[in-house]
DNA sequence: CCGGTTGTTCAGCG
DNA sequence: GCGCTGAACAACCG
């Protein structure tokens, strides 16, 4: 669930319900969630892996974490964090961490950040990436700062097709390969979201949970590489660690 | 049935 | 105050 596309994917799925007065609230979040009951939503917005159900003067923080889920319309046998029912239907969230912003969001978040948005800028990503040169890149890919809504199936598939060494340093890394990166992250993304909708996600997966480099049929390297101390399928054959020797 | 994870925050420590 | 580590959370798949 959690990736940046996936909450696109969310938002899209509940615009049926954009204007709509929320008739009733429940769930088991111990936030004022009936602050929501007889309000209508203004608008459903994402930023990265945040999904946000707006009112008029506060916004419902839906972050799914690693096993957050929803269900439309549909239940299941836990109790949602989170329900909101409407006249034409219902939305669950459970297993979720739920915050309240009583600020406006467009104060809070920076859109240019986040890699589905149209605001989307990869020349604020440059900026931000050459202000840590130490940083490794498998981290930095997963910073949400630089690229809200990457997860580790992006840094994975993103790495691999940009052919960088999950090692390298950003610093290391001339210009136009970290604007490759940054190019990539956003197309891949995309890619990511279409594959989701048609449930074909997995299958065009590169090095993702692989065995073997597509390219160079060698064994994959699985290790837990960089702060962020996430799992990472790269090749070494395939994928240059910077600076090239 | 167990092991592992598309993620983040926070306490505890040096 | 900092950076680092590990725990906690909690559901589903293979």
């Amino acid at each position: 669930m959690p990736e940046g596309p996936s909450i696109v994917i969310l938002k899209e799925l509940v615009q049926p319900y954009k204007g709509k007065k929320v008739t009733e609230v429940t769930g088991n979040s111990k936030l004022p969630i009936g602050r929501a009951a007889g309000k209508k939503v203004t608008d459903f917005k994402s930023w990265g892996k945040h999904f946000l159900i707006c009112f008029d003067d506060f916004t419902f923080r839906i972050h799914f974490l690693l096993f957050g889920s929803y269900l439309i319309n549909e239940e299941k046998n836990t109790t949602p964090r989170l329900s909101l029912k409407f006249r034409q239907g219902t939305l669950n969230f459970y297993s979720c961490s739920l915050k309240i912003l009583d600020e406006d969001p467009d104060t809070l978040y920076d859109w240019s950040a986040d890699i589905m948005s149209d605001n989307w800028n990869p020349e604020a990503a440059l900026e931000k990436l050459i202000a840590r040169p130490e940083a490794l890149v498998c981290d930095a890919v997963l910073n949400q700062d630089i690229f809200a809504g990457a997860g580790n199936i992006i840094k994975n598939e993103v790495l691999y097709r940009t052919r960088i060494h999950p090692l390298s340093t950003i610093g290391a890394l001339p210009s136009n390969k970290l604007k490759e990166l940054i190019h990539e992250v956003r197309n891949y993304s995309f890619d990511f979201l279409e594959w989701k909708k048609a449930y074909v996600l997995k299958k065009h997966w590169l090095v993702h949970t692989k065995q073997i480099c597509p390219r160079c049929q060698i064994p994959l390297i699985r290790e837990y590489l960089g702060k962020t101390n996430r799992r990472t399928f790269y090749c070494a054959n395939c994928q240059v660690l910077y600076p090239v020797a």
